[in-house]
Parts: C-alpha cells; structure tokens; sequence
DNA sequence: TCATTAACACGGG
DNA sequence: CCCGTGTTAATGA
C-alpha cells in the first residue's frame, strides 16, 4: 500500500484511530455507514446474517487491508449488508467518508488501492460462492479449517464446534460428525475447544 | 441421501 | 453444575 505523499498527509489528518478489543462487533447488519476503515493491525472477521440472525462466514480483512463493501455504499450512506467482528484486538483508521469522492479525483494511487480491494474481495466472494452452491459441507469444513489456519498462523485452533457451525450456518452435531470424520482419517487431532490441524488436511 | 432438531449420556473444569 | 462433545432417532427437503 504505497499513497503519495500528499495522499499520506490526508488521510493521517482525517483518520481517527481506533482500537478495538477482540470479539467486538465494529459494523453490525442495518447500522449505518459512517466511516471508511482502513485495518492497520489485527484482522475484522466479515459474515452476512440472515432474517433470521442466522451468520455466515464470508472473509477476513487483514492489516492494510480495507473493506470493498464499504467503497461500493459508503457515499450514498446505505446500510451495512454484513457484520464485522475484530476476530483479535485490531488497530483500525476511520476516515469520514466524504473524502472517498475527492480521493478518487485527485490520487491515482488511491483510485489503484479501492479498485485492488474490490478486485480481490469480489474473487474471494466467488470462491466463497461456489463453496455454498457446489461443494458439500465437508469440503466447506475443511476450507474454513485451512483458512482459519493460515489466519491465525497456527496449527492448533481454539474453537468449539457450535462456533464452527454458527459461521457456517449448519448445526452442531453436522460440524460434530465431520470433524469425527476427519479425526477418524487421521487429518485432524480433537480437543475439547481445539483443533489440531495435521499436515494431511 | 444428507441436514436439522431434539434428546440423552459422558466428562472436565 | 454447566458446557462442549459424541451419538441416536425421527423428520424433512
């Protein structure tokens, strides 16, 4: 993420820096679109909820990263269509979002960082797509196993099975069974709140 | 066939 | 005791 200079001016002098515990919800379903974040550290974990509060678990939004959603509905100010929850405590800069308009104009490098963030974030919406519409659950589960592995940079993930199904929107005792499954084949090793993911997974 | 829901037992903290 | 887990049985899509 390289900003001209001028550019760097700007957005140290509008941002407000803020600190976030983990497990707080930063963007809920329905709130309104006041501010553009920008992850300086930390991660935001991304999930579309549905009518009935049901969640799904959509992407991650590392360091230097920002949100494609936001850039799409932050100027009209239409509501949120996702939550955001820091998945650990995160540093994030919080830009008005009036200056989206004046940014795109003037800086180059700015027009390159929105239309990277849309790119990559509409790929990955695809990946996450095609997993809901073709794979089955058990491909589903073992993509968001590797997935929360490289996120959280280890092989040991701390996480219940009720978590898991929740992000997945399924039940308990489906995850409960999978995760038997892959025990059974000798692709993952199960603790009571974690689970060891072995290097045949 | 596979997911969901409810129900139950087991065990660790 | 409460919570997470493993399992089953009934029901549905």
């Amino acid at each position: 993420m390289h900003f001209e200079e001028k550019l760097e001016q700007e957005i140290e002098s509008h941002a407000q820096t803020l600190h976030v515990p983990q497990g707080s919800v930063v963007m809920d379903f329905g709130q309104k679109i006041t501010v553009l974040p920008i992850v300086v550290s930390g991660c935001l974990k991304i999930s579309r909820i549905d009518e009935n509060g049901k969640e799904l678990f959509l992407y991650y939004i590392n360091a230097n990263e920002s949100c494609a959603l936001t850039f799409s509905c932050c100027i009209k100010q239409y509501p949120s269509e996702i939550r955001a929850v820091a998945e650990e405590a995160s540093t994030l800069k919080a830009l008005p979002v009036f200056v989206m308009d004046d940014w795109l104009k003037k800086y180059p490098t700015w027009r390159t960082f929105v239309m990277d963030t849309i790119h990559i974030r509409f790929n990955e919406l695809l990946q996450t797509i095609d997993q809901v519409a073709f794979q089955k659950l058990d491909e589903r589960l073992i993509q968001y196993l590797r997935k929360k592995s490289i996120q959280q940079k280890n092989k040991l993930l701390t996480i219940s099975h009720e978590q898991i199904a929740t992000e997945l929107a399924t039940s308990r005792v489906v995850i409960s069974r999978l995760l038997k499954n892959l025990e059974d084949s000798g692709k993952i090793i199960l603790f009571r709140n974690q689970i060891r993911i072995l290097k045949e997974l």
